[in-house]
RNA sequence: GGAGAGGUGGCAGAGCGGUCGAAUGCGGCGGUCUCGAAAACCGUUUCGGGCUUAUGGUCCGACGGGGGUUCAAAUCCCCCCCUCUCCGCCA
């Protein structure tokens, strides 16, 4: 959520900010909703105070035993309908005023690069992509004959885009997941294991509501939604506190499964598991100060460079363009693992620098002297398991079937080489 | 799922229709004392919002959340959420 009083004080910034993202229209109807809701404000605080005042009068003469006079009563009254009545437009206006404050997304930062999902900027390659003079083979093929995925069981359990991770897969994802989790608590990152059932408050405080509504899995009968990543209960995970600024930054590293209806991705990535409904993710989730955000984030990204570097996945950085940031962040970088099976580069990881965006949403704060400011909050992904898998198979693969597993994965119990069966 | 008890400031805990944003204790912060510290004593200590461009003032709101009754609600009524105890079920 933006900050309403910025909106008020510099209107054209912020306007400006958000035609960069093609998101400006609103902005208009917020500030001409504010400044009804201001209006409404001070007459019915004002009638409140009128109503106090005689209240306390007839409660002190009645404390001292004197007689009420009747037409103090009946105008308290009157002045309580009225106040109603006006309490009423303003719960209207107020409602929806914030309703279209929650649409507007966060303000990107001026390095942001312009355009949308095709104008990501590159910022460098890191790796050397493998050659297969005898052919490459993509991590369905390669994974199925290592007998470590069955889609079509799957399909006939659960429909599509789900899997079965099977066999040896089940070793080298678990490596996955202690490996990343090891390399993190190294890093100041507390490990948490989140609910993944959350109310619609965690969404709305994350941003993913009302804008992503559509990609996230809702229960039938409770109120509760499966989140799409940990980023929701972590951030959550502070909801309404005042963080002490001297326990800042706070680090946590979520280990969870994710859930993603891709609704509107029909027929996109249909082929194996990189897009699927459900995977194992770890995620790194900091709140921080506005001071150490931007740095927070090159930390962030540096650490998922390095786990990269670490199963020796070639890589590109991109940093995404304003069009195609979530409504939270307001500046994000993309890793993309070179995948031979495609012949490209694809996501893998994302960090995002969401500034007060969330923490004003979730109200969580910080004191500073005699202020109360939101936090920042960032999240960035540690390892998403599934697709690390395809990039470990695809660029680890060898022309007899076989894959070669980085060193690092094997002190956390990854075989040496997963074999053909 | 059934029965009961309860949710008040950072924590503990009183208040159960009127001047209560709320006693008291602990903790925190500032001070007196001290070479310094402890103790003792004094002072201070919630959050959100409107107006006022002061960096201060003023007003409104908040006692789990939302409605209601009333001139007046922490206090009475209704709904919801949460916590605890017992029973049932269960990994």
């Amino acid at each position: 959520m933006l900050d309403l009083r910025l909106i008020r004080r510099d209107p054209d910034t912020v306007r400006a900010a958000l035609s960069r993202r093609g998101d400006a229209a609103r902005l208009d109807d917020v500030l001409a909703l504010d400044e009804t809701c201001r209006g409404v404000r001070m007459s019915v605080e004002e009638m409140r105070a009128e109503s106090t005042r005689i209240a306390k009068g007839i409660g002190q003469a009645k404390k001292a035993g004197e007689p009420v006079d009747p037409a103090q009563e009946t105008e308290a009254r009157r002045l309580r309908d009225e106040t109603t009545a006006q309490e009423e437009v303003l719960r209207a206006a107020e409602a929806d005023r914030d309703a279209l404050l929650l649409q507007l997304p966060n303000l990107a930062q001026a390095e942001a690069p312009d355009g949308g999902e095709d104008d990501a900027l590159e910022l460098r390659r890191v790796g050397e992509i493998p050659t297969f003079p005898g052919g490459v083979l993509d991590h369905v093929t390669i994974a199925e004959g290592l007998g470590g995925l069955d889609l079509e069981r799957a399909a006939r359990t659960s429909g599509s885009r789900f899997a079965y991770l099977m066999g040896p897969l089940v070793r080298l994802q678990m490596s996955l997941v202690t490996y990343a989790v090891d390399l993190l608590e190294g890093e100041g990152f507390i490990p948490v294991i989140p609910p993944v059932l959350v109310r619609e408050e965690a969404l709305l405080g994350t941003g993913f509501f009302p804008t992503d509504r559509s990609a996230i899995y809702e229960t039938a009968s409770d109120d509760l939604f499966l989140v799409g990543t940990s980023e929701v209960p972590l951030a959550a995970l502070h909801q309404d506190e005042i963080l002490d600024e001297a326990d800042l930054p706070l680090r946590y590293a979520g280990i969870s499964t994710c859930f993603r209806r891709e609704a509107g991705a029909a027929g996109r990535d249909t082929r194996g598991i990189f897009r699927v409904h459900q995977f194992d993710k770890v995620e790194m989730f900091t709140f921080t100060t506005p001071e150490q955000s931007e740095a927070e984030h090159q930390r962030i990204l540096a650490i998922e460079e390095r786990i990269l570097s670490d199963l020796n996945i070639p890589y590109r950085v991109v940093d995404v363009a304003v069009g195609d940031l979530g409504a939270s962040a307001a500046r994000k970088f993309d890793c993309e693992a070179w995948m031979p099976g495609q012949d490209r580069y694809r996501e893998v990881t994302s960090c995002s620098n969401c500034t007060d965006y969330q923490a004003r949403r979730l109200r969580c704060r910080t004191k500073r002297g005699k202020d109360t400011l939101p936090v920042h909050t960032l999240n960035g992904t540690a390892v998403a398991v599934g697709r690390t898998l395809i990039a470990l198979l695809e660029n680890h693969q060898r022309p007899d079937g076989s894959v070669g597993i980085p060193e690092v994965l094997q002190a956390f119990g990854a075989p040496p080489e997963l074999k053909p069966r």
